[in-house]
DNA sequence: ATGGTGGACAATCCA
């Protein structure tokens, strides 16, 4: 089972970017974030064509994920569902669907904008309420094959960002947002990136704003696919894929995708 | 360099 994941930053831009890595390396789960689409605008038609499945939550202008499968998924369901979704964050930022014996959950974690900004305390507040999310619907992780990927907007080690000291402290790299990650790791979850891919330097994000920020190695990775044990030693692989990096267009995500013996 | 670029959407907001 191949499980990827891509912060497309608008899915009607990015469509033929998307379309054509569903095609080059036919993973059965593709979790898209930032679709940046109201669910009336979602190109549903323009994958179903080719054979795929999708669900999909959005709203105007910022947030909204999708799940992309080669079967059809079993359950899907959107937001925290603890009554707290506002309006401007509603449902558009998880998607939980069931995949074979498999819950994936895709998140697109809230940004925070800077540490002393309200939205960096809604960001660390949304991480304890997705651990309380997982509690309340899975018994325990030992028990549980539950995946997570998305843009999680954190760099959780210094070999995480290409500068720790200089960029230290930063809402995607610096102790509370470190602290509030591990309250949801801590539910069980195993970085299985790094099972695989231990060195530094590997890198899922480049700032739009830095020039020539990917030749020069400015990188983060923010990006990722954590799963629970049962799930993670069937892990056979984790890569980074530059093709969306390297079109006209560029996104300044990478996609990134794990092959499990599953 | 308190900037920069890209996307949505129509004046700015967000990353």
């Amino acid at each position: 089972m191949r499980i990827a994941t891509f912060n497309c930053n608008s899915v009607r831009s990015r469509l033929q970017i998307i379309l054509d890595w569903l095609d080059a390396n036919s993973p059965d789960i593709l979790a898209l974030q930032e679709t940046k689409a109201v669910d009336d605008d979602f190109p549903e038609s323009e994958f179903t064509d080719t054979g795929w499945h999708v669900v999909y939550r959005g709203q105007k202008s910022y947030n909204g994920v999708a799940v992309i499968t080669k079967e059809k998924c079993t359950k899907a369901s959107f937001g925290l569902q603890d009554g707290l979704d506002s309006d401007e964050d509603s449902s558009t930022r998880l998607a939980h669907i069931e995949y074979k014996g498999i819950h994936l959950i895709n998140t697109y974690v809230p940004q925070g904008r800077d540490l002393e900004h309200e939205k960096f305390k809604f960001k660390l507040e949304w991480f304890g309420r997705l651990r309380k999310y997982l509690d309340k619907n899975f018994k325990s992780s030992a028990k549980s094959k539950v995946v997570w990927v998305g843009d999680l907007n954190v760099a959780p080690t210094p070999i995480d960002v290409h500068d720790s000291k200089k960029i230290w402290p930063h809402v995607c790299h610096c102790q509370a947002v470190i602290d509030a990650f591990a309250g949801v790791t801590g539910f069980g979850f195993i970085d299985i990136f790094r099972k695989h891919i231990p060195e530094e330097g590997k890198f899922t994000f480049w700032d739009y704003r830095v020039r020539g920020a990917l030749e020069r190695g400015l990188g983060w990775r923010i990006d990722h696919i954590l799963t629970t044990p049962s799930v993670a030693e069937r892990s056979t692989k984790v890569e980074i894929d530059f093709e969306a990096r390297k079109l006209e267009k560029p996104s300044d995500h990478t996609f990134v995708f794990a092959d499990f013996d599953l």
